[in-house]
DNA sequence: GCCAACGTTGGC
DNA sequence: GCCAACGTTGGC
């Protein structure tokens, strides 16, 4: 079992609104960014884990975790023309971007800041992906060690 | 295949 | 709103 990291801007779409949908699960789409794909499409597995994370906003940090519920499978948002994710060069015969599912399983009783993270880079979260600098990519791979010390600061 | 221009991300 | 750090595009 593999652990992640994936972004999202509160403003677009928040742990609240994954806690309110239905089955508490929903689709990640409007990935476009070919690593993140590969990711999505290639290595992603049903009953991974990822810490959801608020980019973008008053307080940027880790905010639950979440789980894979669906594997890869082609992003349909990209073939609607009047969706904001729309790319005419994907096409439903040979879909140029995927997604997963993910269903929410643990909200935190408060956000585990970058600020926070930070503090702890030069030890227990050295070379963790996420506070890399110009690390821009929406969805990162955790290293088991780094997922259990985040854990524990819950 | 190079690389300049442009667009996007995301913290601050 | 600024800007660093990338990724993408497209002319050559």
């Amino acid at each position: 079992m593999k652990y992640w990291l994936m972004k999202s801007e509160p403003s677009t779409f928040s742990i609240d609104d994954l806690a309110n949908a239905p089955r508490r699960t929903t689709c990640w789409d409007g990935v476009r960014n070919y690593q993140v794909r590969n990711m999505l499409r290639d290595e992603m597995a049903v009953g991974d884990l990822a810490f959801m994370y608020h980019s973008s906003c008053d307080e940027p940090g880790i905010v639950g975790v979440i789980e894979i519920a669906k594997p890869g499978y082609p992003d349909h948002t990209a073939f609607d023309r009047k969706h904001a994710h729309y790319d005419a060069a994907s096409k439903p015969e040979a879909p140029r971007w995927y997604m997963v599912d993910v269903c929410l399983k643990q909200r935190f009783s408060r956000v585990i800041s970058l600020d926070e993270l930070r503090r702890h880079e030069s030890k227990q979260l050295r070379d963790m992906l996420i506070l890399k600098r110009g690390n821009r990519l929406s969805i990162t791979p955790v290293g088991a060690s780094h997922w259990k010390f985040i854990m524990s600061l819950q």
